[in-house]
DNA sequence: CACGAACTTCACCGACCTGTGAAGTGACAC
DNA sequence: GTGTCACTTCACAGGTCGGTGAAGTTCGTG
C-alpha cells in the first residue's frame, strides 16, 4: 500500500520494462519504438521482455492499462480536496503533470496508430468511457444544472479537443481556454438548454 | 478546372503513388506502411517512387499537403450554397465524406505519430490554423455575435474533440452532437458572454 | 545448504525496412 | 534519328523488425 504503481504483481524487471516502454511509447509513438530499444533502455534482455510480456502487442496493452490506472489515481487524488464545480479538475489533471501530457493524450495518440482490432483498442475506449461517465456524475452533483448529460458531452468534447491540440501547439493554451469555457458553462446563471433532447 | 487533384504538375506515376500512399497512410497510419507496399499497390517500382519523391518523409509531407488541399476545396464548395450560419458547414464537411473521415482526422493522426521535427508537422499546424481562422471569419459574418474570436475557439474545440473521436467510436454521433451544440451557440437568443458583467 | 524464480549473455531466425545501382524499354518531340 | 522523359526489371546494400534457442548467474527464502 505504499507504491503508486498499484498494478498487480510485477517482477522488478517487468516493472522496469513497463515504465521504460511507457515513456518511449508516449514520447515517440508505438510503431516508432522497437522491442530492442525497450530492452536496452530497461537494462534488460529481449528474452526477459518476452518472458514477462509474451508479445509487443501485450506490452502495448499493458502500457495502456497502466496509463489509465495512473491517470485515474491522480484524478481521484485531485478530486478529494477540490472545491465545486469539481468537474473542472479534469482539465487541471492534464495541465498539472507536464511530462505526462506534453505530447497530448496517450490514448488518442495510440488510437491514431493502432488498428481497431488491436487488443489495446478496447482499453482506449474503456478509458474514454470512464472519464466521460465520471464527468457526468460530477456535473450532476450540482442539482441546479438543468441537463447534466448534455453538458457532460459538451465538456467532454472541449476536453478532448484541447488535449488533442496539447501535443500539436506545445502550450497549455487550449486547455486553459477549455477550462474557462467549462467554468462558464458550469455557472448556472441562465438557461443552457440543448438544441434537441 | 475539371480535376479535383488541383496540385501542381505531377507525372501520372507520381499521381498514382500519391493517391495510393494517401489511402494507405490514412487507413493504417504512416509508420505502419512501408514504401515497398506503396510501390506495389501503385503498380510502380520503388525506383520510380524515389525518383519522384526523393524520400518517404517527402512523400508523407506531400500526402499532408494534398490532403489539406482536397479538404479545403471540399469545404469551399460546401460553403458556396450554404445558408447561415455558415460556420456549421465545417461539421458537415467531415460527416459527408465517410472514407475521408472514418478514421478521424488525418492531421491529428499524423501529429500523433510524427516527431515535431518532421517536415510534415508544419503542414499539420498550418492546416489547423487555416481552419480555425476561416471559422473565425465565418462567425464574424453575423454582426449579432458578441465575441466571434472567443466563439470560434469554442467551436474549434468542439470540432476537434468530435473528429478525434470519430475514429475511436466508429460513428458520427460526436460530430452530430458537436454540430448541434455549435448551432445552439450560434443562435444569438441570449447572452453568450465569456465573462460576467 | 539447497531450491527455484528472475535474470543474464550470446547466437540465431526469417521477414521486412529505407534507399541505391545498372541497364533497358516505350512514347513523343524536334 | 537523336534526345529526353517516364518508367521498367533485377539485384543489392545495411539495418531493424518481432521472436526464440541454449546455457549460465544472481539472489532471496525456507
Amino acid at each position: 500500500m505504499k507504491d503508486h504503481h498499484s498494478d498487480v504483481r510485477l517482477t522488478p524487471g517487468a516493472r522496469k520494462i513497463l515504465d521504460t516502454a511507457s515513456a518511449l511509447f508516449y514520447r515517440h509513438g508505438i510503431h516508432a519504438v522497437g522491442v530492442d530499444l525497450i530492452a536496452t533502455e530497461s537494462g534488460v534482455t529481449k528474452r526477459t521482455l518476452y518472458d514477462r510480456f509474451g508479445s509487443k502487442d501485450t506490452l502495448v496493452t499493458a502500457y495502456l492499462r497502466n496509463r489509465h490506472q495512473q491517470w485515474w489515481t491522480r484524478w481521484e487524488q485531485r478530486l478529494k480536496n477540490a472545491p465545486p464545480p469539481r468537474a473542472l479538475t479534469v482539465f487541471d489533471s492534464y495541465t498539472a503533470d507536464v511530462p505526462m501530457s506534453d505530447r497530448g493524450c496517450a490514448f488518442l495518440n495510440a488510437a491514431a496508430e493502432l488498428p481497431p482490432t488491436h487488443p489495446g483498442y478496447q482499453v482506449i475506449r474503456h478509458h474514454k468511457e470512464q472519464v466521460r461517465e465520471r464527468l457526468r456524475h460530477l456535473i450532476a452533483e450540482d442539482p441546479r444544472i438543468p441537463h447534466p448529460d448534455h453538458l457532460a458531452g459538451h465538456l467532454f468534447l472541449l476536453l478532448e479537443g484541447a488535449i488533442a491540440h496539447r501535443g500539436i501547439d506545445g502550450t497549455d493554451d487550449r486547455l486553459t481556454q477549455a477550462r474557462a469555457m467549462a467554468e462558464h458553462l458550469l455557472t448556472p446563471t441562465r438557461e443552457h438548454t440543448p438544441a434537441r433532447p
